[in-house]
DNA sequence: CTCCTGTATTTTGTATACATTGTATGATTA
DNA sequence: TAATCATACAATGTATACAAAATACAGGAG
């Protein structure tokens, strides 16, 4: 591991949400990889912080599924087997149904506009060939229609979701070849809400999550 | 609040888990009431450690969504309102359909078993009046269900979210009116799981959700 | 050579001291 | 009297010191 680490002390922020959001970027990026052991000494001396803060900010990793502890062994980045894939997609693509299926009820026209100036600003990403540039399109667009679900709680939980897959959809989003069934499965998610059409939205996001599925299983199996 | 918090020692665990498990107990059970605060410095000098593993105790609390924290100036037991409760109970009830639909295809003639246990277990229970019984066969009942669905992840999701409304559903388990019903459905659903019908379980286990729903958002409208 | 054991070292667990920020109180002034 | 500022106090944020456990490793016994 190369010392890439780094804290934006411009925030305004306990050291405990800084150091968090920074492994958490790190676990997320790859930088800090499945299995990899976190030691409190190591990371408070790379991040020019006392053992405080990191040790909260692994108690909060620990939560969102990113980090797993062994009582008096320490914590490691927490790993993630296919089945474990599978059963977070399970969760997921039955939580991403709930949401469109609100957000068909409850999206008013000027959410309606969000949601196409975000598939639009997908589909050129996919041009730009941008890696980093895709996957924030992506969560941009996803996020439109959960804040349309109008539930809080569900947004939180999905955004947990597709986090702790992220580590392996970077991968997924590399492949162009995936880009035009993205960006028609996000025109066919858009269109069934613009038509106010539950039973179109649910049937495409489903299918969206699945696609995802194959895919990422695929890296997981080649990474073992 | 009368100071009736202590630790169980016994355990072998890290104290910040003791401290975590034992401050979960008293939310739930509303001996540490909504908005109240958390203050480190008492905390630690009732149940005689430092604030150390209390602070780490919170941070954990903080992710299951029991506690809620502003920077610098603390915690405090979270509150929930009738939005809240409503937002909580319809992830539940889409996940809790996805378990009972994934036991339907899962569940083995053993598991069966159990769960016929269980819900002979719930009416027995409620027949002794004891409100921590009941809600402990009802938790048994449910986990069965769960660990049948064969998916850890969605275990510990759901079992969060029925945490979230412990703490109004004991008031609910009161009502002795209420348990004639609780059995009924019990049964539905465990008769659902025999015949394999997935249709007839999905649905009992919805409704079983939101008849939850009408009681628990009762009792919080007459909280306020 | 293998296995066990004792010791050194590393790492986590816990307590405590110090720093910083938030809050209440009361004096001062317009 | 009301508003504002200074100050004292209380709570959280952070660092560090010490304790206890896990690990690695070397040396000896079988």
């Amino acid at each position: 591991m190369t010392d890439k680490l780094e804290l934006n002390m411009n925030a305004y922020l306990p050291l405990r949400d800084v150091v968090f959001h920074t492994l958490r970027e790190a676990i997320l990026k790859g930088e800090l990889k499945p299995g990899e052991r976190l030691m409190e000494l190591q990371l408070a001396s790379r991040l020019g912080v006392s053992r405080t803060p990191i040790r909260e900010a692994i108690r909060m990793l620990e939560l969102e599924g990113l980090a797993v502890t062994v009582p008096r062994k320490g914590a490691m980045v927490a790993k993630m087997t296919e089945k474990d894939m599978e059963d977070v997609l399970q969760i997921r693509k039955c939580l991403d149904e709930l949401a469109v299926s609100l957000a068909c009820d409850k999206m008013t026209q000027q959410q309606l506009e969000m949601l196409n100036e975000a598939r639009k600003q997908f589909e050129e990403s996919t041009r730009s060939g941008e890696v980093k540039l895709i996957a924030q399109a992506d969560v941009e667009f996803h996020d439109t229609i959960y804040s349309a679900a109008d539930n809080p709680k569900l947004m939180t939980m999905l955004n947990n979701l597709r986090e702790q897959m992220y580590r392996y959809r970077v991968e997924y989003l590399k492949d162009e070849s995936a880009h035009s069934g993205l960006i028609a499965e996000h025109q066919r998610i858009y269109d069934g809400l613009v038509n106010k059409n539950k039973e179109v939205v649910v049937k495409a996001i489903g299918e969206h999550i699945m696609n995802q599925e194959m895919v990422v299983k695929n890296i997981i199996r080649e990474q073992e």
